[in-house]
Formats: structure tokens, sequence, C-alpha cells
RNA sequence: GGGCCCAUAGCUCAGCCUGGUUAGAGCGCUUCCCUGAUAAGGAAGAGGUCGGUGGUUCAAGUCCACCUGGGCCCA
């Protein structure tokens, strides 16, 4: 066959866009799926990015992941579709649009149209699309483009409408007046997974203000309520004080600055107050329910207010344990002040501003309001305290805008009607890591509060309800339906503001004109319908069959911020309309970081972008790493150095290690149907068939559990032991054109690339394309188009592997003998003695390597050289003895030091057990180190060791310069550029005090550099080394 | 304020579930070796209070408690 060479240097950014056309022309891809059409399907849903701004490292993690497994499973055999999505509508495009225009809220949005304005925001989304596309094809994640699903097409958009139907049916889709978050600046309702992403750390006031006592006792001893708040503002619509009806509340009078006055805090929080302070007397909360006080300021007229109430929620963790009660901007202020039946008064416009006819304050942003308030509240004597206070304070997620806590009217959709099922669906679910389930995500269901599903904006799902004069309602399900109502042909209309609120029709009850309600819905709610909404589900020809294929998802994947986003509410609307969640298997990503571990943002200027990362190192070293450099839940740093590390250890490895394969592969003229079988292979054919085998299954393992750090670091290890031992200890066998040797490596290097395939998909194409392929003509045409391997057990030989690794850890002893020594190693030493256990029966294969590596002749054990040369120190093994001796261990670990270790160890090994003090011991109680006396240069670590005799003979020493002769004349044969097949003619001189020793072994220096005549030549000057060796060599 | 995760060499990470007395690997640094993969490979050295404190135990990086710092989430 025609394996060619292939360099050992690769460029990876070209080599990867050569492997991008190559699949683009034989549409691979497409191939790996329609393979596997008629297998199982293996489901993956595609969280779709929204299209709202350049694509971003964090991106590319995602997409690595979402990659990885669908392409081992495809290898697996399952038939995996992978469908792309994008997230086209909400606040986000809308914010981005806004910017671009040059708006500054809804009003420039409504005066420009709001026709022109959606349109606007459906070319922002179509541009950004296209930045994510040519990203996702770099980064090599294989994804069905042409199929995508766009949550503002108009299937899509009435297929999210039929759910809405679903769920409005079983009156779980309501309208209700409620405090919420709300947005001034986007003049829209958050809802509470919005809110979690916006919490920024403010310093807002925080004042303490009295509120003087009017009726009963207290106002008789001139008593006030102290009360703590960090929103001045809402003082202004002050309507009543909470007070908790268990808390003992404290009337004190407090003396400083030689002033005195009485005032009443919980007691808990005394330490409110400054100054002396004397009890005068405690109070439940209870008995000061309607008490009734001066309020601190008089802007607004609230009638029949302004008194103490109960409320269980007033904690005394912080403040005076007295809240301050505004029902228009706090829910639980709401809840309590219906209660006693005092009314809702809101001063403040949709805009965040104070109504025009609120004096002092009438026009200011209700944030800018603080600092005039608590001037007016010091000038009324009436601020007791005033101090900085920093906390978090939730702000509009986009636009950054404080938030503020607002009653509006808002549709909601009952989740907490469906508790039990949610948390029933999760508990059926396997979260990667684990913990997510019981911990992060398990906390937030049973929290679970109702979904604030409307937003009062323009460029969403139009929420789908028509509602008469008369409150009825109908909820739509379609184009169709709503035609049907309107008695007109709608099936072409789209499906978006301002086009549905044209549509009006007649109530079927009342016969009174039904109109749109103007709201649009959480955009949250639109990635979460994609299981059925993708396929049009259930109006679409044919996308029910598909649906019913294709729901639950086996896999879905996004970082760890999707908890409260897209997992849930995927799972939620899954629960809602079909009783069951929509996944099976979720893995839960860590974050990216910059490579100091901060946060990667704009701000800080630490962003990597990725197109740049994957065109300086390659897209499969920015796989590589994103899989293997660390587990796929914990967050990660990302830096150019710890890119490129990665890539020279293990990629450039396996690469070189191909490299070197080809090399030997043509100058043999390997052919694969020449490999003979297994059981007549060597030994450390054998071994590294085992290590192979051990490996699939070990990386098969991983994949299957999402484990993609632990599958990377078998790999890597496979990569080194097969570069660094196998192939190193082999070099001769390759030299020779040892078939089974090439043949091992060959099948070696076939299987790891499969088994790196699916992260790192370019190269190990690469690859087939220049050593599977040629090689095999049957092998398939990419090597994303094969069968994962099948590990064979009985290749697996668990003793074999454990000689093998005696024998590298002896080597590695032998080495550091070697240097400490300072001999080089190309010098020849007469013998080495070995102390290890196992070493009595490793095979004279290994023992030859051990003596190879070292370049020593004979070998010998220890214990069979003559018994004066030897030292035996023992020392204990803890961990045998503890489990006999438990406390007394520490006694016997100190008899053992001082005991006479020569007797005692050759009693055991007689005898097999022995006294030590009072306790009887084994072998095995004992860690046993072997040193010769002297002469010799030991390296001796855990029980084992190796010595080296240092003593040279003359014979050795020209050994060790013909050794230095047959390496020259090959560093020569490379300088001079001949390959490594070529026979050459060698005419060479040395130290005339060599040159016998030389001459005696021309044949042997022949044979290895492949010379066919090697003649003594004289007068060739001297070379400039150490023996004095020149060399010509001429091509025969 | 609450929950979860993390903390081991300058850097990236193993080891912890199942406790055992010299805590490992790779990268980087210094010195040396090897040379038919060579922009590779090997050895040695420097570099660690295993975040801190306490507890359990004959024995703690490993188990337990608390604390500190970082990340994420919630309020």
């Amino acid at each position: 066959m025609t394996i060619r060479p292939v360099p050992a240097q690769i460029d990876l950014p070209a080599m990867e866009r050569s492997i991008l056309d190559f699949w683009r022309e034989h549409k691979i891809f497409e191939a790996s799926t329609a393979a596997r059409e008629s297998s199982q399907p293996w489901t993956f849903y595609e969280g779709p990015p929204t299209a709202n701004g350049m694509p971003g490292t964090h991106h590319i993690e995602a997409r690595v992941f979402k990659d990885v497994f669908p392409r081992y499973q495809t290898m697996k055999g399952k038939y995996v579709t992978r469908k792309a999505g994008w997230d086209c509508h909400g606040l986000p495009v809308e914010i981005a649009v806004e910017k671009e225009l040059g708006f500054s809220g809804k009003g420039d949005i409504e005066k420009y149209g709001i026709a022109a304005f959606n349109e606007k925001c459906r070319d922002s989304v179509t541009r950004h699309v296209g930045a994510f596309t040519s990203m996702t094809n770099r980064m090599g994640f294989w994804v069905d483009f042409d199929q995508a699903y766009w949550t503002m097409a108009p299937e899509y958009v009435e297929s999210v409408w039929w759910s809405l139907k679903e769920i409005w049916k079983k009156g779980l889709l309501v309208q209700d007046h409620r405090v919420a978050p709300y947005c001034p600046r986007c003049g829209t309702g958050l809802s509470d997974h919005e809110l979690a992403q916006g919490y920024e750390t403010v310093t807002d006031p925080s004042v303490y203000v009295r509120f003087p006592v009017t009726s009963g006792e207290l106002a008789d001893l001139g008593a006030a309520l102290l009360v703590w708040t960090t929103t001045p503002w809402t003082l202004v619509s002050n309507t009543a004080i909470a007070v908790h009806p268990e808390v003992d509340y404290v009337v004190a009078e407090v003396t400083a600055e030689d002033a005195k006055e009485i005032l009443i805090v919980a007691q808990p929080l005394l330490s409110a107050l400054t100054g002396e302070v004397k009890a005068l007397k405690i109070v439940k909360g209870r008995d000061l329910e309607r008490v009734t006080y001066q309020r601190p300021l008089d802007l607004i007229d609230i009638p029949d207010s302004h008194f103490v109430v109960l409320a269980d929620y007033v904690t005394t963790e912080d403040g005076t344990g007295l809240v301050h009660q505004s029902p228009a901007f706090g829910a639980d202020d709401l809840a309590v002040c219906r209660a006693y039946g005092l009314p809702v008064v809101n001063p403040i416009a949709p805009n965040g501003t104070f109504l025009s006819e609120v004096p002092l304050v009438g026009g200011l942003f209700f944030k800018d309001a603080d600092k005039t308030l608590v001037k007016e509240l010091k000038s009324r004597g009436v601020l007791y305290k005033h101090q900085p206070y920093e906390h978090p304070y939730p702000h509009c997620w986009r636009c950054h805008t404080a938030l503020i806590y607002y009653a509006q009217p808002s549709w909601y959709i009952r989740t907490t009607s469906i508790k039990d099922e949610l948390i029933r669906e999760n508990n059926r679910t396997n979260w990667y890591p684990e913990t997510i389930k019981t911990g992060r995500y398990g906390d937030w269901l049973n929290n679970n509060i109702d979904w604030a599903l409307s937003r009062n904006r323009y460029w969403g799902t139009p929420l789908p309800i028509w509602r008469c004069e008369e409150k009825h309602e109908v909820c739509v399900d379609s184009l169709k339906e709503l035609g049907d109502l309107a008695g007109k042909e709608l099936s072409k209309l789209d499906p978006h503001r301002p086009f549905v609120d044209d549509i009006t029709f007649p109530c079927a009850t009342c016969g009174k004109e039904m109109v749109r309600v103007p709201e649009v819905i959480d955009c949250w709610y639109d990635s979460g319908a994609m299981p059925f909404a993708q396929w049009g589900y259930p109006h679409k020809p044919g996308s029910v069959e598909k649906f019913k294929a294709a729901y639950p998802a086996d896999f879905i994947c996004e970082a760890i911020d999707q908890t409260r986003g897209w997992f849930y509410t995927l799972m939620t609307i899954g629960t809602l309309v079909f009783d069951q969640s929509s996944y099976k298997n979720v893995l839960c990503l860590g974050h990216i970081l910059d490579k100091d571990g901060r946060k990667m943002s704009k701000h800080l200027g630490n962003v990597i972008e990725p197109i740049a990362l994957m065109d300086q190192h390659g897209a499969d070293a920015v796989r590589w790493y994103m899989l293997a450099a660390g587990s796929p839940w914990s967050a990660r740093r990302v830096g150019h150095d710890a890119i490129s590390d990665v890539v020279r250890k293990t990629l450039l490895t396996y690469w070189n290690t191909i490299s070197f394969h080809t090399l030997y592969a043509q100058s043999s003229n390997f052919d694969i149907s020449q490999i003979p079988a297994v059981k007549d292979r060597s030994m450390m054919d054998h071994w590294i068939l085992s290590e192979l085998n051990s490996l699939i299954a070990e990386v098969d393992q991983a994949y299957s559990e999402f484990d993609s750090h632990s599958a990377g670091r078998v790999l890597a290890r496979f990569i080194d032991d097969l570069s660094n031992w196998y192939v190193r200890r082999s070099r001769r066998r390759f030299w020779d054109g040892d078939l089974a040797a090439l043949g091992t490596l060959h099948e070696c290097l076939v299987t790891l690339t499969q088994l790196l395939s699916p992260m790192v998909p370019f190269i190990t194409e690469h690859v087939w394309q220049e050593l599977v392929k040629p090689a095999d003509a049957a092998a398939a045409d990419s090597v994303h188009l094969t069968d994962f391997p099948i590990a064979d057990k009985d290749q697996v030989n668990l003793e074999l592997n454990a000689q093998v690794a005696l024998t590298r850890r002896i080597v590695e002893l032998g080495r550091a003998a070697r240097a400490e020594s300072a001999i080089k190693i190309r010098q020849p030493l007469q013998r080495a003695l070995i102390s290890a256990p196992g070493w009595a029966k490793l095979p004279k294969d290994m023992r030859g390597q051990i003596a190879d590596e070292l370049n020593v002749i004979d070998l010998a054990d220890i214990a069979d050289a003559d018994g004066d040369l030897v030292n035996i120190s023992i020392k204990a093994n803890f961990k045998t003895l503890g489990a006999k001796y438990g406390k007394s261990v520490q006694e016997i670990s100190k008899a053992i030091a001082t005991a006479d270790a020569t007797p005692l160890v050759k009693q055991l090994r007689r005898s097999g057990l022995a006294k030590v003090g009072d306790w009887e011991i084994e072998l095995s109680d004992l860690v046993v180190t072997e040193v010769p006396k002297s002469g010799w240069m030991v390296a001796s670590h855990e029980g084992e060791s190796v010595a080296l005799d240092l003593a040279l003979t003359q014979s050795l020493i020209d050994a060790g310069n013909v050794r230095e002769v047959i390496r020259f004349i090959q560093e020569r044969r490379k300088s001079d550029g001949f390959e490594i097949s070529d026979r050459i003619k060698v005419r060479w001189n040395v130290d005339p005090a060599i040159a016998a020793a030389i001459a005696d072994a021309a044949a042997h220096i022949s044979d290895e550099v492949l010379a066919l005549e090697f003649t003594h030549d004289q007068t060739l000057p001297a070379g400039e080394n150490d023996l004095g060796i020149s060399v010509v060599l001429v091509k025969t």
C-alpha cells in the first residue's frame, strides 16, 4: 500500500482548514448521521444562543461539549440528529437595536413605529447569526444549520401559541396584579430568572427615621417608632409600619449629647441606638397593633392609614424590627396592607419618575430622589441616623438600570401548582455533576414561585389572548384559529406585533369587540418550548411523528447559569404541557475565566476572541484544552500559555508518533495484510495491546458519563506510554521493518485515532486520511464514519502491565544511578544488581530491555550476589501492621528499626514468620531495601533498588568508543541528508589510540549504519571531538 | 443573610470516596545525559506549613466541625 511519510512538524490551523474543506466536499457530517438513520436515536437539543452580539469564548466551551458526546454516541451506533437553533426574540435584541438607533425608551420606539422597529430587530438577529455560524464551523461543531429552528419563525410562534393555550385551558395562565421587579427604562417587568442575572452591589443611603406615636399611652410618653429603610424614596408613599407579633419591643429612654428622647425598637436590635439607653418597658409586637403615628413626609394624600400592623415576615436580623410599609413597592407590603384594607398609593410613573404633581420630588427618577428626601427628613427633625449601606440590589440584566419593585398587572403561569410534578421530574433526571440535582436546582424548585410571563415590549412572541370589555377571554392556538374567529384568511399573517394587534373580532359571549392583550412573552419561554416548537408541533405536517421520536432529549448541555434559565424553562414547559420533563441527562458546565481566574468581561479587557484563539492554536487545541484540562463542571481558566502547553504535550506527541510510523511504514513497504497474528507477536506488542484494550474500556466509560476530563487523562497517558516506551523500546524493530512491530503500532494508532476523534476531530481526520486510508482500502472514508472500538478483554493482561511498570521503574532507578555516577550511558558497564519484589518473575525480554536502556551487560538479583556485598535495611509496613496490631504499630516500628535486619529478613524468607519484640510478623510487614555495600552506585525507592558496577575494563571502554563512532556516523548521515534506507560507503579516521578497536568492530558498525564499505583512511584529518573522529560518507 | 462548588509546587492538575509515615505528574527554571522521532526523549536539582484552626485515630492531604479566601446561585 502507499503510506507516505508525513512531516514531524504540523501547522494545526492550516491542516484544519483543509479538513473543513474535505468534510464539506464529501458531506461527512451528513453521511455520519445518514448511516445511523435506522438505529436507535440519541436525542440532543441545542440550547439556542441569542443572536444579539458576537460569539465569545464561553460559546466555544458549551459548543465543544455539545459536539463531543453526540460524536461519541454516533460512533456507538446511535442516530444523533443535531438541529441548530437561534433564539431571536427578547429584550437583548431590542436593546441592541435601540442603541443602534439612538433611542432612549419606549416612547422613541412607538414614534418610530412598531412594525419598522421589529423589522430592525429581525435584521439584527439575521446579521449576528452569520458570526455564530462561522465560529461554529471553524471549531468543528457539527450541527445542522440548514434545518435550524428560529424562534421568530411563524410556525415556531404558532407552536408556542398552541402550548400556551394548553396551559391556559388548564387555568394556569392568568393575569394578576402583583408587585414584581420592573425596569423603568425598558418599561417592563422582569421574571425571576432574569432578576437573578442582574444583582449588582450598590451603596444606598440607609436611614433610621422617627415616627412619633400619636395614640395611647406611648403618645403621652412622647415616644417615637424607629424605622430603618434603605429606600428613602418609598417613605413618600408610606402607609403603615409592620412589627412582628411575637417579638419584644423596647420602649427606651435614650440620652445622647444631653438630649433625651424615647424610641421604640425590637429588643434584639437595641444596638441600633446610640448613647445611653434605659429600657422603660417592654411590649410584645402584637400589643402595638393599630397604634397610630405621625408620618415623616406628607407630600401626597393617603387616607385612612398610618398605624402599626402585624406581619410574620418581619425579622430582627437588621434594622430596628419595625418595617415601614409601602404597598405599591413591595410584595410583602402589598399582602400585609391588603389584609388591613389599606389603600395602594403609587406616586411613581411607569418611567420610574415621581408624578409631576408630587411636591419636592415631582419628575425626579425614584433613586435620584433619595438625596432630596434625606435632606427633607433632616430638616423636619425626624432623621435619627443616616449612613451609607452597601448591599446587592437588582438591576436590569441588559441595561443595568436599578429595578423597582412595582405593582402592575402581569400575566403569570402558575408553576407553583405543578411544584410536585416538577420535583418528581427532577428526581428522574440525571445531573452531571450530581450535586446540582438536590443542591442548586432542587432548592430552586422547592422555593418555586409563579412564572411572570408577560413583557410590555415589542419584539417577542405576542401573548395570544384576546379579551373584550367584559373580560371574556379567548386564547388562540394558531393563525388558522385566529382567522376562523376573525372570519378572514390569516395563514400568511406575520404573527408578531403590530400585525396581530390589528386583528379583532366580536366576543362569542357578549358580542363586544375582542382585542389582543398588549403584552408579548418572556423569550425564555420561546427557548424552553423548542422540543416541540422546533418542529412546528402540532400544526405542521409530520411534526407529530418527529416530536414523538425525539422527546425527551437524552442530552442537553449548557453552563451552570442556565439552572434557572433554560434548564428550568425546558423542564417546566415540558411538565406543564406533556407532564414529562424534556430531558433525561443534563451536563452542567463550569464557567470560563481568564488566565488569572477572573470572569471575562469587556470591562476588564480580558476577553479572548474565539476565532483568534483558534487561528493561533488550532480548534483541536482549544477543544482538547476545554475537554481535558479540567473537569467539565468546574470553572476553567483560559489563556494562551495554558493551551499551547497541552497541545505540545499531547497532540504533538501523538502527531510525532504518527510521523514516526509513516516513515518506517513507507521504507519497509508496510502492508497490513502481512501483519502476524497477535499470538505470534512479542511481549512488548502484547503489552501495548493490553494497555490499548484497557484504554478502550476506560475511554468508553468516561465518555458515557460525560467525563471528558477522565477520558483525556487516560488518553494522554496512553499516548505517553506508546511514544515514550513502546516506540522507544521497539525502535530497532522498526528500523528492521519488523511487521509485528509495524502492525502493532499501526493497530494502536488506528484505534487511538478513533478514541480521540470525538474530542479532536481535525487532526484525527487528517491522520485517518494520511495513515489509515492509504494502508487499508476497506477503511471508512472518514474516521467519523467508523464504529467506536470495542475492547477485547482477552488481550488485557494485568500481570504483563504490572511487569512493564516494574521494568520502567527499574530503568528509572538505573538512570538515576547512572546520572549520579557521571558515567555516560553511551559507556557500557559490566553489571547491575537489582532488588525488587517481582524481579524474580520478570521475563527475559524485559530484563533485556533494562540492560539495554541502562547499557549494562549483565543483570543479577542482589540476593544472588555474595552475601557480604549486600546491606539490608528494613522499615515497618504500617498498612499491614496497623491492620493487625492497631495501637502498637509505633512500638513495633521502633522495634523493627532497631532489629538486626539481615538475619531477620533471612529468617522471614526461610520460615515466613519471625518475632520482633513481642510481636509476630511476616515478610509483608516489612519494607525491605537491599543495597550493595561499596564500590557500587545505588539508587533505591520504596523497597526497589538498582546498583551499578562502576568498574571499567578495556573491552568496556572499547565498546563505548564503538558506540560513539556509530552515533557520530548516524548524525552525519542525517546532516548529509541521506534517506534512512540509503546504503553508504564510509571512510573514517580516529585517534590512533582507539583505531584498532574501531577496526575490530567494523562489521558491527557497518551493520548499524548501513555501510557497504567501511575503510580506515588515515589521510583524513582528525575531527574536533573527544575521539578525533572524522568520516566521509558516500551514497552507493 | 442562605445554599452549592472549589482551595495540593511559580502555573495546570492527579491523589481524598476506601486514612498508613519520603504527597505525585506535566509545564516552566537550573545542570547534566541521550541522539536513525531531534523544535523530541531521559536524569538530577530548586520549588509544598496539601488555605487556617480544632477534633476523631496508633496514624489525617485523605474522615468530622468551625473559620478564611475564591467562584456560582439565591434573597
